[in-house]
DNA sequence: TGATATCTTGAACAGAGATTCAAAAAGTGT
DNA sequence: ACACTTTTTGAATCTCTGTTCAAGATATCA
């Protein structure tokens, strides 16, 4: 039985093209247009592919979360709470300030307030932003590395806290160096210890 | 000579509709039908009396900044750089969970990321943050009041980061008793200390 | 080669977006 | 009452947006 006509793009390098456009501009500031030209595929081949323009969109948050938002699974795999803060704090300041990469983080930035339009890619972002609450709450929750008197659920809400911020000054035009600056501040003396 | 035709709206209660309706949606997110319904004005006469939706938002924005996002002041008049940061940090729990008001924080939420129609608002708003980066510095930099080797820079970015992360954190659905326990945790310990 | 299946193309689509405008309305001052 | 000025109204405008579609293109399999 016939295969059909093969594809004329890699799906990874469009998903890549689209991630910058979506994390430079947001879900809502980004059009076809945009996206047309940065992939360099017409609309119908997009829709082909991907189903729609938030279809697509899902598929490059994936894309986001497993690579480039992956720094955080090596700070979960730390073996001090500071390690892990540390890890966590830096891998924010780096993953915001690429050359390679718009500033900020596409997880804050791609969908914050949503017009009508964007509510659902909105909630897909904040489910997102809620599991690595969610995995570092579960990383200080084991047994006898917090005070027993901080809540775990505080101090991974206080570091995710922390690199949301990196996001938003990044965002804004902050440097890498007045990041890390920044982490190494916090990191002299952290509020559980 | 003749008065004209007076106003049939008050202008103050008109920004007051629209602050809620860009808080929440954010500028792209908005739409002139939305700023149309909250306000009860046509259109035209949103365009007669602020020349378009950006100068509209520019002049929510100055609202805002003077009312709601007015908690700095109060923080920055206080006497010691632990007095500047907690009053900080519990404003910016509070103004970020108002029940009244739609969650997060304008200056973060409104246009983070920005498409091309965005740019001016979105560069509005980062100025403005700007502005609370360069005041807490300044605060911070007073003589004598933290240690020699703790940059005031720094200091001011670290309290920020962490407010803006109230922001983001209370936009995703954060309560306030949330945010103001991860102010106390912060609190018990602040780095520079 | 021919049948089949998928992809690409480019135009077309309908709806929504911000903005404008002429006419009607509602005040002030003489 | 009249002239004058500004606001309100409601429709119209015009661009942009996401999406669809039919026709042509390009592969595989028999």
């Amino acid at each position: 039985m016939a295969m059909g006509r093969p594809r004329g793009f890699d799906v990874d390098e469009v998903l890549e093209a689209a991630l910058r456009v979506f994390w430079a501009k947001g879900y809502e500031g980004t059009t076809m247009a945009d996206l047309s030209a940065a992939t360099k595929l017409r609309a119908g081949s997009i829709y082909g592919a991907f189903g729609s323009k938030e279809g697509l969109f899902k598929q490059v948050v994936d894309r986001y979360s497993d690579n480039v938002y992956g720094y955080g699974a090596a700070a979960l795999a730390a073996d001090s709470p500071r390690e892990v803060a540390r890890l966590w704090l830096y891998g924010a300041a780096d993953a915001t300030t690429r050359p390679e990469y718009p500033a900020g983080c596409l997880l804050v930035q791609g969908a914050l307030a949503a017009g009508d339009a964007a509510i659902e890619p909105g909630a897909d972002l904040r489910a997102r932003r809620q599991v690595a609450v969610v995995k570092l709450t579960e990383r200080f929750a084991e047994a006898g590395e917090l005070p027993p008197d901080v809540d775990p659920g505080d101090a991974a809400r206080y570091v995710i806290a922390l690199s949301q911020g990196f996001a938003v000054q990044a965002a804004s035009g902050a440097s890498r160096a007045e990041l890390r600056s920044m982490a190494d501040l916090a990191l002299r003396q952290l509020p559980w210890e």
